[in-house]
DNA sequence: CTTGACTCCGTAGTAGAGTACGGAGTTATA
DNA sequence: TATAACTCCGTACTCTACTACGGAGTCAAG
């Protein structure tokens, strides 16, 4: 467990010293301490945690959500059940994004062996691919 | 295939009108056939293709990344290297994703069976829940 | 045939998520 | 120990994706 710079942090999570700085204005992380020269000073869990920000948000999430993410935590035994529920609620969200991903990855899938032949045989873009998948 | 005026297909598409204005504007809708008053007349393909892009920001595209795929079209035969790349590419990038939201899933059902008594049993927060799964 | 809802357009404003700036102090390395 | 690179902070700017406005014309239900 090195001490960071935010220079560190920022270079190893692939973001900009500027990014860290907001993320922890917003609350995504948290204050660090400081140094006598009042640097912030970081471990390296820090940067987990924005490699999990930026992943979480190139899925969709708003910096909203993945801060009600990051604070899910839940006491063993003192269950709550409202921390439970909320939970279970991203858990369906979260699947039908997965299965919305499918569909678009196999409709991309039948694009590239060129339509599979089926359907009018002329151009074939991505949404004709997709049939009804749209419902779900 | 009814007609339908804008309102109509942004109230199907569960957007408001100026949303659908606005995707037109920026290409990611085709420019209708109008009425003799100027009224924009569309074919409920329309709706599709405005759910189509609302999912897909949901996922974490952008409106560009959206024109992309929705533009990706395979001549059959007259197979286009560079379109089947695009596509191709764009299935990596997706799988990627899925992959990504599938630990997320996990760790938050591993939450939810209250951390399943491992680890430091004080709170199990999510990104304990993730373990090494950040690499990926 | 009226009248309330809908549509037209261009322009302007907003929210979210950064990104840049600039002057002053700090740190690391040659 | 000099000096380049880094960090501090607050404020302001940018980009994306809408969202609102307003006045004038159009449509459709009663």
């Amino acid at each position: 467990m090195k001490e960071l710079s935010i220079g560190h942090v920022a270079k190893q999570a692939g973001v900009g010293v500027e990014t860290v700085r907001y993320y922890e204005r917003e609350g995504l992380i948290a204050k660090p301490p400081r140094r006598a020269s009042g640097y912030r000073q970081y471990t390296s869990e820090v940067v987990e945690r924005v490699l999990f920000i930026r992943r979480a948000k190139d899925l969709g999430f708003s910096l909203k959500e993945i801060h009600e993410l990051l604070g899910l935590r839940i006491k063993p035994n003192a269950t709550s059940a409202v921390v439970r529920d909320r939970a279970m609620e991203k858990i369906e969200e979260i699947s039908e994004k997965i299965e919305s991903l499918q569909h678009i990855k196999q409709a991309l899938e039948e694009l590239v062996s060129a339509c599979s032949g089926k359907g009018p045989v002329s151009e074939c873009p991505i949404l004709e691919a997709m049939d009804g998948k749209l419902k779900s």
